[in-house]
Formats: structure tokens, sequence, C-alpha cells
DNA sequence: TGTACATCAGTGAACGCGCGTTCACTGATGTAC
DNA sequence: TGTACATCAGTGAACGCGCGTTCACTGATGTAC
């Protein structure tokens, strides 16, 4: 986790997780299958990170939910929280978003679980709880909340989830490794800003 | 070229380049400084791809640039263009963002310039038509339109430029390497209509 | 209460591949005088 | 018109590092009877 913060998906490096284990060369591989497995673990805590940043962001817009400035605020402090994140946390941000075969396998609906871990609960099956706290989930429920408060018509909804889960992601990526990474905190804010403007109105 | 394009930036390796171009381990060194300067090469190239497709899709749109209604064609089709050739030649598309240190240097104003290739005019000061083939001066472009044609504010814009790219990127990073490259078809087209549809309707 | 066996985290040395990079050298082509 | 020299793409062998992974082995702890 320390070495995800510091570098990202690449860092995580078996030898240098060891040594900073304080252990020898190979001990890894008594609690993960190999390097990937190890990643995917990894990969899964950041995911977590994400989704708190998110939530307590979304914890400092007070009011009731279904009132339809509130929710659009929430809906706007979701994405916020989630930009935050990518540039407080760029090694983590990257690591949620690695792309390792366990992980591919983790996201399938029928995954059969694994023998190593076990402290997480688990992500397959069974109670929705994990879920919940998963980033794309918290958005969601964000956008439940605005067609409940009539900001949004149902049947406009669908797909506006993951569209809105890619606006507030590109600007991420791009801010973080891309050509807007030259610009200044104010300039960041002022383009986030507008996006959140732009589909905020585009919404009604 | 042909690497980048079947398997993105890490797979110009360049042994391989050079084995393709049947020549021995170490010719490619006559022609650029290390692997970096290669990559950066075909980092421009595959730009350049992307915003030729850009352009192409934006000739199926006919008629006067500044009606209302064409410039919301012509910016929808400019960001579907960007999409699809990230779906059509992911290799190239995410080899034109990969972040090479040659490319971080490039995109710096007062750049020195290289002794290597010199085929490709020249980035670096001089005429700006260079640019405007870029992938992000075609969106400005589509975006003055906006603001000719009466849709969009000049006073609402400033920041919009990117706001919607970052958008469009969003997208295509999410359908290419991300939880949404298992939705098909049919789905990723009602997520970016949804998306171009959201940003539309605010710009107003 | 004591012996025999299983389990399991950890050890340390080595394997082996991928890959960028270096180096001394060659052979062809162009240029000066 | 011919000789001497520079330029330059290409050669092939080797270097060296990073890093995942394997393997036989050890020492501690738990469990069966």
């Amino acid at each position: 986790m320390e070495l995800a913060r510091a570098g990202g998906p690449d860092a995580v490096v078996l030898r240098d997780v060891q040594r900073m284990a304080g252990v020898s060369n190979s001990a890894a591989y008594r609690h993960y299958a190999d390097r990937d497995a190890l990643l995917a673990a990894v990969t899964e805590y950041a995911e977590g990170r994400l989704a708190d940043a998110m939530l307590v962001r979304l914890d400092t817009v007070a009011g009731h939910r279904t009132t339809a400035k509130r929710a659009i605020e929430r809906f706007r402090a979701t994405g916020q929280g989630y930009i935050d994140f990518a540039l407080d946390e760029p090694g983590l941000f990257r690591t949620a978003f690695a792309h390792t075969d366990a992980a591919r396998e983790r996201h399938r609906p029928d995954s059969a679980g694994g023998t190593h871990g076990g402290t997480h609960g688990g992500t397959h099956g069974g109670t929705a709880d994990v879920d919940d706290r998963h980033p794309f989930q918290i958005l969601i429920r964000c956008i439940d909340d605005l067609v409940a408060a009539g900001v949004l018509s149902p049947d406009r909804r669908d797909g506006l989830d993951e569209a809105a889960w890619a606006a507030v992601h590109g600007l991420s990526t791009l801010f973080l490794d891309g050509p807007l990474s030259t610009a200044g905190t104010a300039r960041r804010q002022l383009i986030a800003d507008r996006l959140f403007d732009v589909i905020s109105l585009g919404l009604q």
C-alpha cells in the first residue's frame, strides 16, 4: 500500500514489498499466489480509499437528500471528491484503475473467489454491503437522489451514471498525467466547475 | 507504428522494432537517441491519426458551421470521432497518451527541438499549422463555432474546452480499459449519446 | 504428560528472461583538392 | 581523373540490471493419540 501510494501500481515490486516488510525474497508467496494477486489486493484497498474520500466529501453537504438543490450539491460533491482524491493521492488513484488479470476476474459476476487473504469479507456474492462502498455505487446513489428529487427524469437516466462517471474520470486522468497536468490549482478548479455546471444544467 | 497499433506504447520494444525493420540489434541508435525518443515520434504519429479520425468524422457534417444546429452536430461529431478512434485503434490511442519524457519536453513552450528526424516540419515555434491538426485544437475550433453560432455565451466558455475534452476522454478510456469495457456496442453508444445530450443541453 | 506428525511462515540462493544500451568495427557513399 | 579522408547506416557480440519465480530446507507452533 505504501509503495502504491508513493509510485502507483508499477512501484508495487515484489522485492520491494518484501524488503519493506523486513522479510526475505520469496516470503510473499506464502500469502499471495503471485505478484498479480498481491497487486489485486492493493487495488481493492485503493478503491476503498477513493470511496472513503467521496463519502467524506459527501458528508459535508447537509440537508435532506431529496431536495433538488441538495441533490445537485451532493452530486457535485461526489465528483469533486473523486477529482480531489486523484490529485491528493495520485499513486493510489492510478492503482485503483490498475488492470490486473486478477481484477478482471474479480469483476466478473460468477467469480469463484480466492484462497488468499480473507480478512475482507469477500467480494463475491453474498451481502451487497461491500459493493455499497464502491466508488461507482456511490455515484449511482447520488443519481438515484437526483431522480427522487425530480431533477432528472427517470426516462433520461439510463446510461447517465456511466456518462457522469466518465466525465469526472476523464478530468482526473487529464489532470494527473495528461496535458492538463501543467494547469494550476485555480485553473483546474475552473475547469472542473465548468464541467459540473454544464452537466447540472443539462440534467434538467 | 505497427507495434504501437497492435499493442500500445509498451509494445514498442527496440529489439522488436529493429527485428521488423530487418536490421540488427542496435541500428536504431543511428536514428534516435534512445527508446524514449523513438516512442515520442510514434506518439506524435498516433496523435496525428487521432486528429485525422476526428476530421474525417467532422467532414460528414455538412452545412454552414455557424448555424446553431450544425455547430452542435459538429461538436458531437468531434467527440464521436475521438471515441471511435479509441475503440478502433486502442493501441494507437493509448500511444497518443503515452507520457514519455521526450513528449513532456515537446509540450513545453520553449522546447529546444531535436537533432533527430526532421521530416515533420518541426513542432516548435514557427508555423501554427502543425498544432492545427492536434486533436485538442480541433475541439477548440468546434467550440469557437458554438460561440459564433450563439449556442454558447462567451463568458461561460473559458475552461469549457478542457472540460469537454475530459468528458470525451474519460468515456474513451473507460470503454477501453475500465469496467465499461465489458459493455456492448449498443450500450456504449447509449452512454456516449447521453453524455453528448447532457452537455449539449447544458451549453445553452 | 509425552511423543510423533502435520502445518506453515520464512530463508537464501539461484534461475532465467526481457530489454535497453554500449562498443569496436565494417563497408558504402560522398566530398575536397 | 585520381587519391585521401570524412560521414554514416549498419553489425554482432556482450554487458548489466530489474524482477518475477522456483526450490530444497529450517524452525516454530499446533494437534492427535
